[in-house]
DNA sequence: ACACAGTTTGCAATTCATTTGCAACAAGGC
DNA sequence: GCCTTGTTGCAAATGAATTGCAAACTGTGT
């Protein structure tokens, strides 16, 4: 196992560029100040609660329909509301974040496994990495310990459809 | 367990954005055909060497110093030493891809923890998911499984320096 | 040496996701 | 009403990554 190593300090600093787990101290402090679900938000949480899967800013612009707004209120309101706790991003490494509905009271802790064919996603229940985390907790010294996992594969109808 | 749905298939096809899993069929086949290692490539080799750690484009751009070669020749070679399978490729999730040198007869396959403070790296070794890989394939019918993990946390030090 | 095909490079321009500056707005206090 | 604060639309900017194109380079056959 390698020396850790600090990378060089990135020069640009884009807010929520910033290598971070899901949920950290800054978006602690800020799910608990309030804010208002607004239209544009509401019209966002029902379109996330129409489809239940992972949506893209973009897609779910375009579903707004009748309540449009901007897309940059849609990138602005995604970003509040996973500061809120009411939606979970995801990222399929493919450049752009996905959203999911969060249910009250659940921390939305999963993992995807999407076919890397036709980007069918299905979700994964369970998590098989919490003593692991303790243990690396234990050798490496690190605290707050959180991760990111998704899963990729073949399909069955990509599988047969070939 | 929610049912798959397929998102909708993205309109613009920019080659390598597509979901994929580090390592998958097309990949496999462009990893057969010989290509030559160049000046350029030796150099961006050479530099991982000496950093044993993940850089970003820019980095390795950064460090090539005498064997300079423009930005975007480091972007081509990346994704072709990749194919070639003597790098792999590693997403933090801030948005830029980073690489490691992949020791020979080595699939590379490891996984990081990374410090959300000051982006220190550490290599983990192991790896905690064949078998859950396994119980995917048989529930839901997935095949050519593959994953992606990173861990992040608050390194020793930040913890303290707070 | 010479020509030729295929690969690679530099450079500039482009694409795409995402963020941001700014002025106009809305809502809640005082 | 007026002021403060958060929100929106719009346009512009940022930043990673890709790409078109012409020039340079590689190796191969003659």
């Amino acid at each position: 196992m390698k020396q850790p190593c600090a990378l060089h300090p990135h020069p640009h600093s884009h807010a929520h560029r910033l290598i971070q787990p899901p949920l950290n101290e800054l978006t602690e402090q800020l799910r608990r100040r309030d804010r208002k679900i607004t239209a544009p938000r509401q019209a966002i949480l029902e379109v996330l609660r129409r489809h239940q899967h992972p949506l893209t800013n973009r897609e779910i612009h375009a579903a707004l329909g009748e309540s449009e707004c901007d897309l940059a209120t849609v990138y602005r309101n995604l970003n509040t509301l996973e500061q809120m706790g009411m939606v979970r991003r995801f990222d399929f490494g493919d450049g752009t974040a996905r959203f999911e509905l969060l249910a009250e009271g659940d921390d939305g802790h999963h993992h995807h496994l999407v076919c890397t064919r036709c980007s069918t996603v299905v979700e994964v229940d369970g998590c098989f990495s919490t003593e692991v985390e303790a243990r690396l907790a234990r050798t490496h010294g690190f605290t707050q310990i959180t991760h990111r996992l998704e899963f990729f594969g073949l399909c069955p109808k990509c599988a047969a459809g070939t």
